[in-house]
DNA sequence: TTCGATATGTGATGTTATTACATTTGTCAA
DNA sequence: TTGACAAATGTAATAACATCACATATCGAA
């Protein structure tokens, strides 16, 4: 389950709105750009979403509520590394990115605490640099 | 700015709700919380909460929308590290800690890119040590 | 004492997300 | 083929989270 193909009517629909936009996009702001794809109530895009991000195709940024398009699929599928986003609060673009020590020293945490961890989020807010020497 | 007594009535009485919460707090339970001591509406809390995050003396939990008191205020308030929760997901309670590496591989990446930081959030969610064995 | 900055009170509104329930579609085995 | 189950969809209502707009009050410094 991770060609665009093999996804349903409204996955397919939430996710390529996702794809081609340029920044991440709040469920709502994904409802209005489907209105005229039938769409007419959030649970539609909600639904969609929850599969997205089960398969991992999508992202979710909680610091703005808002939802990415994954950057590097291939990357991701396979390590279990932890993403890491920056977030233009300028411009809006994300950029995405991970680190394997970030990675290893989270796990050492966790381990010497005895926390099982089930999601991760590492969001950077601040601002670009084509925004910052604009 | 750091002492609980310099604080204004209604940021202290938000403090208090969060200090004698045993974990994270969401705004609207700390509005009902603080009927009696006369909040009727959400600003009130909410402006409470901002001049408290400005103070650093709480923190804002943005994968749940919840709020926790800082519970290490004298740590944090000198060194710029960044803080990372982990948040169990049965018993809501919150460890709090920062890890310099952490904070310096993010650093590295902000600096080789160009990104000028404000505020970074890592939070890491999951099942704690006392709930993990229960 | 008067001006400005900060804090407060209040109602309305905006934004994000879920619940509840009915219906449809797809798959698979008898 | 059909019946039965799982997955997906449609829709309205509601819950949860956050801000806007505007009026009033409080306090410190010029």
């Amino acid at each position: 389950m991770t060609a665009t193909q093999e996804l349903t009517k409204n996955q397919s629909l939430v996710f390529n709105a996702l794809a081609r936009a340029d920044g991440p996009l709040s469920a709502y702001t994904i409802l209005d750009q489907l209105r005229n794809d039938g769409f007419r109530a959030p649970l539609q895009v909600y639904r969609a979403l929850d599969k997205l991000l089960d398969y991992g195709m999508i992202h979710r940024l909680e610091s703005i509520n808002a939802f990415v398009a994954c950057a590097h699929p291939h990357t991701h599928s396979h390590g279990h590394g932890m993403i890491a986003f920056a977030i233009c609060e300028k411009c809006g673009q994300v950029s995405e990115f991970s680190d394997d020590i970030i990675t290893g020293r989270v796990r050492e945490w966790t381990n010497s605490n005895g926390f099982k961890q089930s999601k991760t989020t590492i969001e950077i807010r601040g601002v670009c640099a084509n925004c910052g020497t604009a």
